[in-house]
DNA sequence: GTGGTCTAGACCACC
DNA sequence: GTGGTCTAGACCACT
C-alpha cells in the first residue's frame, strides 16, 4: 500500500505522511480505518520502527489519526476535512511559485492551460 | 542591494542564489555586471564568507555568474536566458503543487483567478 | 451501565475505574452491591476479559471493591468515604493546573466563575 | 537553567517543554534569544540527544520556538501570546477537575480560597 | 560548531 | 500483539 523511495532527499517519514495523506484525500482511508502496525510497516518496507512511529506520530498531532496505545492506528474521523482546510491555508505557496515563473518569462497561457489539465484529469477519481 | 533573514530555514546561500537570480531576471543585474565582493557582502549581511562563496560557486556552476580570479564575480552575458531556460524545467513543481490543491478540493476558479492576479500584477515591472 | 470509548488515549481500564467509582460517588452504587462479572462485562463492552480484571484489581487494592473468588465482586461498605477521603490528595492537581492558568495571564474571574457555575450545576445530583 | 528528572513519569521531553514554555510565559525567555544547543543540553542534563532534539522540534512546530539548521534555536517572537491563547483552550481541563472535586464532596469554599490563593501568590512575578 | 534524519536495539504500559 | 519513550551512535547539510 505504501511506497518508500530511501534515495530522495525528502525524509522517509516525509515520504509516509504525504502518501497517508493522499490515500485520506482519495478516499482510499476513510475515518476509522485502521493503519499498518508501526512494527509491521516498518518490515514491509525495510524501514526502522522509529522512523515510522515519527510519521504517525506527526499525523497524530495534525489530527489526521488517533494512535491508540495497545490497539493501533486509526483514521481520524475529520481526517479529510482537516486536511482540505489545511489546503486552503497553503494558497501562498502557489502566489509564490506562480510569481516566480511569470519572472522568468513563462507565459500565462503556459500556465493557466497545465492547471486546466490538471484539473479535468483529476475529473471524478474520488472513491467515496 | 540583498536582503537575508537569518530566522529563516531556507539556508543562506539559497536566499542569496535566489535573489541574485531575481535581479538578473528583473534587469536590475545585467551581463558584465560586478557583483559585491565576497567578503564586503559577508560583513554588510553580517554572514559567514564561506556562506556567500557557497552561493557564488553554485551561481557559477549554473553558468549565471563568472567568477574571475583576482578580479571578482560578474554577471555572465547570457545569465538571463539560462535562467528563462531553466525556469521551464520547473513547470514540474507547479504541477505537483496544483495536484495537491485540486485533491484537497481548492477550486480551479480559485486557481486560475490567483494565477491571473499575479500575472496582471507584474505587468510592466521588467526593468530593461 | 458502563460506557467505553476505545478510541480515547486515556487507558480503557482506567475509564471502567473512574465510572465505578463515580458511581459510588453519585451513589448508584451502594455498599454490597454487585459488579457484573469480569466475563459478562468483557463481552458487553468488547474488551478484554484481562482489562476488565485489571481494572477491578486496581478498585480492590484501593478498598473500593470486594473480589469474593468464586462468589463475585462487590461495592465495599467504605467505599464511598474512601473516595472522599482521597479527594482531597488530588488538591495538589488543582493547585498545579491554575497557576499555569494564571501564568498564561487567564483572569481569576474567568477561574472563579468557573467553578461557581460547576457546583451550582451540581446542585442535588446526588441519588442517596 | 533546566532541570529533568529522569524518575519522574511524565517523559524527559514533556518535562523540557513544559519549563521552556513556562521561561517564556514568565518573561525569563523572551523572543530572539537563544536556547542551548542540542548537544550542549544533552551533556549538561546527562540525557540523548535526541531527547532534547524532540523537545525542541515539538516546541518548534507549536511556533515557540524557531529552529534553524546550522545556526541554533531561538524564541520565537510572538512565542508568549501563542502560549496564552493555547492557555485559553485548555479552560476545558479546569472544567472536568472541579467537577471531579465537587462529585467527592469537596466543599466549593476549599477550591475557591485555593484558586484565590494562587493568584494572590502570582502577584507581580513577571520578569518583563 | 549547528539542527535534522536515520538505524539499532532496549524497555515500558496497555490490550 | 500495540504504541511510546529513551539511548547510542552514525551521517548529512548548513554556518
Amino acid at each position: 500500500m505504501f511506497f518508500i523511495d530511501p534515495m530522495s532527499r525528502t525524509p522517509i517519514y516525509e515520504q509516509l505522511i504525504e502518501q497517508v495523506e493522499r490515500f485520506v484525500l482519495t478516499g482510499v482511508l476513510k475515518g476509522g480505518d485502521p493503519l499498518p502496525s508501526v512494527r509491521g510497516l516498518s518490515v514491509e518496507l525495510s524501514v526502522n520502527p522509529n522512523t515510522i512511529q515519527k510519521a504517525y506520530s506527526e499525523l497524530d498531532s495534525r489530527g489526521v489519526l488517533l494512535s491508540v496505545p495497545g490497539r493501533g492506528c486509526f483514521v481520524a474521523g475529520d481526517a479529510a476535512a482537516r486536511l482540505t482546510a489545511r489546503a486552503a491555508e497553503r494558497l501562498g505557496e502557489l502566489d509564490e511559485l506562480v510569481a516566480r515563473l511569470a519572472l522568468a518569462g513563462v507565459p500565462q497561457e503556459a500556465v493557466l492551460t497545465r492547471v486546466q489539465a490538471i484539473y479535468k484529469e483529476k475529473g471524478g477519481c474520488r472513491h467515496d
